[in-house]
DNA sequence: CCCCAGGCACAGC
DNA sequence: GCTGTGCATGGG
């Protein structure tokens, strides 16, 4: 095992709602895995925070935590803003992930109108032996509503034969700019503006994007009275710029867990917990 | 029975 | 351009 060289919340930044929260087991606290090219990748919290990871997954391991985000100067950068200054500091070393390209289009054209352990599920029924998920021209040929994807089965099968087929360049959006890529996305079926966003965002890497959910939607009202998407939109991209990626995440997982505290049952008497991190 | 979920496509203004 | 509605499916 090797240690990656900066810090990590892993299980906030594995469970947080990106791609790996749909694909990686959490085994117990802090140990998660996944297989990857038919091999065991483990992953899990070693000192002060470092990511702890199998040698031969290093590189992949840097990438897939955005080792180059500078974290600090980034939550700096946005600590200026009140509502935003809390939920950074609800979630210190949480980072944005980076995962593959069509894993991501997999999981968020699932993701629409759907609940996350439902979604989750989803997506692992098409993972393949090798740990993937299952390339375009397989799933293309898949019985999708048999597996329960519903009236979004027609939206992935027709999207990946789009790409099985080469009729849609999946890995050239990564050299478009941001707003060209955006509007290529949802030339697919199923892709509208929220889903694009999450693609760019944790397939691509694109950091200004700024998907706005129905939980960041929430969020935007209450904290900055602002109800129109378009609006938000120019407001992210005024405020939070080149960043407003990672504002968006910060504010979806804050308001996710402000809304699942309030749904929690009252807990007494509370033993002091053994595995607390 | 109801409502909701990391929305989208489509129709009607 | 904006607003409303139906949509598969499962959980609360």
């Amino acid at each position: 095992m090797r240690a990656l060289g900066f810090p990590v919340d892993l299980p906030t930044t594995m469970e947080s709602g990106q791609p790996p929260h749909f694909l990686w087991t959490r085994t117990r606290d802090a140990f998660f895995e996944r297989k990857m090219h038919g091999i065991p990748w483990r992953l899990a919290q070693g000192e002060a925070r470092a990511v702890r990871t199998d040698a031969r997954f290093l590189t992949q391991a840097n990438r897939l935590f955005r080792a180059k985000d500078n974290l600090a100067e980034i939550r700096f950068e946005l600590s200026a803003d009140g509502p935003l200054r809390a939920a950074l500091s609800s979630f210190p070393h949480l980072r944005l992930t980076q995962s593959d390209p069509w894993e991501a289009l997999v999981c968020y054209l699932t993701s629409s109108n759907n609940h996350i352990p439902r979604i989750r599920s989803l997506v692992r029924s098409l993972v393949g032996p090798g740990g993937e998920v299952l390339p375009p021209e397989e799933i293309s040929e898949t019985d999708l509503r048999k597996k329960g994807f519903g009236y979004r089965s027609e939206y992935l099968r027709k999207a990946s034969a789009l790409i099985a087929r080469g009729e849609f360049d999946l890995p050239g959006v990564a050299s478009l700019p941001y707003e060209t890529a955006r509007t290529e996305l949802q030339t697919l079926p199923g892709v509208g503006p929220k889903v694009a966003d999450c693609i760019l965002l944790y397939g691509f890497g694109f950091l200004e994007s700024f998907p706005q959910d129905v939980w960041v939607k929430r969020a935007m009202k209450e904290h900055y009275r602002l109800s129109n998407e378009k609006k938000v939109a120019e407001y992210a991209g005024r405020k939070w710029g080149e960043f407003a990626g990672y504002a968006q995440h910060y504010l979806f997982w804050q308001a996710r867990t402000d809304a699942a505290a309030d749904s929690l049952p009252p807990r007494f008497p509370s033993r002091p917990r053994r595995n607390a991190l």
